[in-house]
DNA sequence: GGCAGGCTTGCGGTCATCCACAATAGCGGC
DNA sequence: GCCGCTATTGTGGATGACCGCAAGCCTGCC
């Protein structure tokens, strides 16, 4: 786990005024902010293991805000992302959307709203902080294991015996054995079983299950 | 497999005009299409095994677009719809996207657009079908177990020995292999790994994995 | 009352898994 | 050359999974 961050509302706007109120606006409704004057000090400061949500206006001198929420997607950022704007339209509001944007609302828009859609985009995120970090930790030791106890380990979610696996391999069923106890091992688990359903949680193992029937 | 339905790209719209020019457009681009003069009556006729996806006008007379999705949804379809109006505002489409709307295009609008977005909804939903249809194959497998059964089951798949099952259960042994030996057989699977899979992938079983460490 | 379906159990045997103890061998780095 | 890591194999035994055969009990339904 190396969540240590608190989850903080990033309010990304050129305009000072605007900051100055959002900050007001979620401070005083217990809301943890930080803002920063435009994307591209954002991007630098930052970190992939920052926590809760951003609120960025749309258009902005420098870097645009879409642009911005592309530049992290690709940098792996999953930040519930709302945008807001003073001159929207239908299918800019679209695009974010089907981009991944968390909301899309103009201005002038109600506080009350805001800090409810806030709110949400922050439960999101820790709903994906959750399942995000069990990918992680999977992936992780999956890193530990060696060329040939992953080929068992794919072997063995296959459903093959270590008999059979031993044949496909050229090796003895000793051997088998021993791959196999090192792969739950490092992988921390004590049976197939929790083996099979740890990495499809995760999504970390397309298993060719041959359909029975 | 229930699935004998062709894929088609409905059209809704109360007004003639644009079904007869979506319709043409349609055909001309061998994408098969059907049109509604109303979300009533497409409601009316829609079936649960229908594929393919909907382009449909938000403002109508008598049932407007909006609510004929959310009639839609909690009828457990998630056919694709795109939404198309000739007034819409921002939050009208925000609202349509984040309900679950696929996309939401303004007239006028491109052909080629249009087509080329039918396209991927019809894409999506050919994905979703697939998934769909696993999950719903092993729901009916699921149904056919007993309760004693699907206890057996829950134990097997928290990692549980046959021994330990017994015991919770205050039943013999071997009367838990018999069961286990049903819920393999009755699920289609021959053995816990498959069954983990199963259940994990179709998301149809919350094991309470006891995290290790 | 009889029949079907579900839940239960025992016996005995085969096959698979798991593990401790023990050992050989290649490879890259200090 | 020694050390650490990985891959390899063997023996033997304890434990668990799986199966065929056989059978008793209870409940709901015709």
């Amino acid at each position: 786990m190396t969540t240590d961050t608190t989850p903080l509302t990033h309010i990304v706007d050129d305009d000072e005024a605007i900051r100055d109120a959002l900050s007001w606006l979620f401070r005083t409704r217990n809301v943890p902010c930080a803002t920063w004057a435009s994307a591209e000090d954002f991007l630098a400061a930052y970190q992939e293991d920052w926590r809760g949500c951003i609120v960025m206006d749309i258009r902005m001198h420098g870097m645009s805000g879409l642009d911005c929420s592309t530049a992290l997607r690709q940098r792996g950022s999953t930040l519930p992302i709302i945008f807001i704007t003073g001159h929207g339209d239908v299918p800019m509001a679209v695009g974010a959307l089907k981009r991944g944007a968390f909301d899309f609302i103009e201005k002038p828009f109600d506080d009350n709203a805001l800090v409810d859609i806030v709110q949400s985009a922050l439960d999101e995120d820790a709903r994906n902080q959750a399942r995000r970090s069990a990918r992680v930790d999977v992936a992780a030791r999956l890193e530990q294991l060696t060329g040939r106890e992953r080929e068992v380990m794919g072997l063995i979610l296959a459903g093959k015996f270590n008999k059979v696996i031993a044949d496909e391999l050229n090796i003895s069923m000793r051997t088998v054995e021993v791959h196999r106890a090192r792969v739950f091992e490092k992988m921390g688990v004590r049976s197939a079983v929790e083996l099979a359903q740890q990495l499809t949680l995760a999504g970390l193992y397309n298993s060719a299950t041959p359909s029975a029937e």
